[in-house]
DNA sequence: GGCATTTCTTGATCTGCATCAAGGAACGGA
DNA sequence: TCCGTTCCTTGATGCAGATCAAGAAATGCC
């Protein structure tokens, strides 16, 4: 449970409140562990706890009546789903599952809002992760519409990279299996494959889940 | 000035307050009035103010490097946009230009910082009214990935169509011009011409601005 | 009412991505 | 190390919607 705490002190839920509040108040949140692709909630489903990502990724998605589905989200370790809750409503507006196994916190909407009551710097914290979110929905629904599949891969490339370095050349791992990044990229597999090979003419190569960029700037301009 | 207050009064901003505190507050607005198609905010533009639609609408849009722009949003009367710099932020993430002309009032972030300071029930309507746009945004990428033209149009339809009514016939009118839906949708004008034309087989006639839905259940099926 | 402008529709073509299908690479377990 | 499974890639095809182009309808102005 060491890792438990080291998470939850450093996420958004709970910044600007001390090390001791916190974990008296996580101390009450129930852990659960989940297999690989495992349902931890159902678009619809009458909502009762917020969730924090501990370990692994959890795929936020929304199915259509066929059951078909689409990645509205990729939750990485100290990111929230359902706080939304916080503001009002009774259910949840999407699917959450796990991805390769992963390990969540769940806080009930009622103990939350009283330690919000109680501490309103959490209160500021959910709106400013809602806000994050909303600007980034925005942000992949323009990204979407306006972008070819080359272009959307790169964006996110340069989002992986350190804002910082310009020129350098740059390694990094992709944080999950390709399939995944397809999804929230909002791409089938094959596209995401086909990006990639496109792409080795900015610069960029691609060796299982590591990708070496010689140059952002150059990437920058095919996108 | 009396639309103005009859639309600030009844907007979700202010739901809660009483008409006097509204009113005190709203005299300090500044308002104003745009011509058709005219810029009201710029995409990455320093951001000082929070707007209310008062009258005609609003489209809230992003662009590429190219220039092409998408549409995010069309905010009817007494929708806010801007509203996330209440939980910080320096700049617009969109663009704002007026449809066919259009009236908004303008608050000054500080202030309207320091009058939900004064009425907590503010910042709970911009938590509220920031989850709607949230899920709503979530709801447009599921239907941009999941759903064919003709069926994101079978839904906005049957979102507009008063929840309560089924299987009556039902009649209303567009509230803009079809080239704004088009884009509210995500479409081309033309997609949208085709995706009306495909939808006479679920019982939808479009003569001009009106709409002639003959059974909701129906188009509902199509979707 | 008549004319000019804008908006919408319809047709033809083109492009990007999904889908289907099969081969190859990486990975995990015995 | 070998084998089976999963994941990824590459090729072929099909389809939905964008774009281009032109005609029809609606709207506004004098």
């Amino acid at each position: 449970m060491l890792a438990k705490n080291s998470v939850l002190l450093q996420s958004d839920l709970f910044a600007g409140l001390d090390q001791a509040t916190v974990e008296q108040f996580t101390a009450t949140a129930e852990v659960r562990t989940f297999a690989a692709d495992e349902k931890i909630i159902a678009e619809g489903q009458q909502a009762s706890f917020v969730y924090c990502v501990l370990n692994g990724f959890v795929r936020l998605s929304k199915s259509e009546s066929a059951g078909r589905e689409a990645d509205i989200c990729v939750c990485e370790p100290g990111d929230t789903f359902g706080e939304y809750l916080l503001a009002g409503g009774d259910s949840y507006a999407y699917s959450a599952r796990s991805v390769d196994g992963a390990e969540v916190a769940l806080f009930a909407v009622t103990d939350l809002q009283a330690f919000a009551g109680q501490y309103p710097v959490v209160h500021r914290n959910v709106m400013r992760i809602m806000v994050r979110h909303l600007l980034g929905a925005m942000d992949c629904i323009a990204g979407d519409r306006l972008l070819t599949a080359a272009q959307r891969v790169a964006s996110y490339l340069i989002s992986r990279c350190s804002a910082s370095t310009t020129t350098t050349r740059i390694t990094f791992r992709l944080p999950y299996r390709k399939r995944i990044l397809a999804g929230k990229l909002g791409l089938a597999p094959e596209a995401l494959s086909r990006a990639f090979a496109a792409l080795a003419a900015s610069g960029v190569e691609v060796r299982g889940k590591l990708v070496l960029v010689d140059s952002v700037d150059l990437l920058r301009k095919a996108c």
